[in-house]
DNA sequence: GTGTCAATACGAAACGGTTCGTAGCACTCA
DNA sequence: TGAGTGCTACGAACCGTTTCGTATTGACAC
């Protein structure tokens, strides 16, 4: 118990987890590749490094190039920095949240009733 | 022109916009006590001025005490947290940010009419 | 004037995230 | 065996954020 505590990726971090979560478990090389930027493959590998220690990872040593692979669900990671904005920002209110999103970007009529069809099935999941 | 180039407010800057929000034009010394944690005036002094600096804040120097005021409206430095995080977690997706918060706290039936309401509302505006 | 109080200004330092240079290790191939 | 290749490990350095100690200034009372 007691150990849960969940660390928020940062900003480079989340990029890392990305990839991981897109191509399933890769090496140091394959995430690089993955990012398609000019990070160099030391910062990356540093980058991961910190984030095994933190939990953010788990590797495979068995071979002699490791393999990482993501230890935070993609939905949790989410998750958690959705909660903190609603914190942070929101007074705790998603309602808040969500109105600010919806504005902040155009949506179309297509989207707008893509959410509204998502509200339904949370609706009639609990009623 | 050329210079908007919106600021994004750190963390700790957000707290005091929080504050120059809710209270209107403030001292430091009031928004200080706005805060209500330790941090001392100095260091609260010192992230205003460099929010002054980013024109986060703009400042009315007519009398001895110096009166700070938001230079950003709420909605927009608001606006801008979500824009990132939509970009940085959710590919630029809304929806997706919408599902997540939607998922991630528990909303009840009056919130999610309430947001049904918003985006029928929205609908409304741009046919 | 002199002392005191409350404010601003300035700069150093701590801290976290990120980048990168360099070293070292293991494997392969000639 | 020795050079080359590709990987990991380590540590220094940079940058932005945040904290804080200290100096300075202005107003007011005595």
């Amino acid at each position: 118990m007691a150990g849960q505590k969940s660390v928020h990726p940062t900003k480079g971090e989340f990029r890392i987890l990305k990839v991981l979560w897109n191509q399933g478990p890769c090496t140091v090389r394959q995430v690089q590749e993955g990012l398609r930027d000019e990070s160099g493959y030391t910062t990356v590998l540093k980058l991961m490094q910190i984030m095994l220690e933190k939990a953010l990872l788990s590797r495979n040593e068995k071979e002699r190039t490791h393999v990482y692979t993501a230890a935070v669900p993609e939905v949790q990671a989410k998750c958690g920095l959705v909660q903190d904005l609603i914190e942070k920002a929101f007074g705790g209110s998603a309602q808040e949240l969500i109105l600010q999103a919806l504005s902040s970007r155009k949506s179309s009529p297509e989207e707008l009733s893509e959410i509204r069809r998502m509200i339904d099935t949370i609706e009639r999941k609990k009623p």
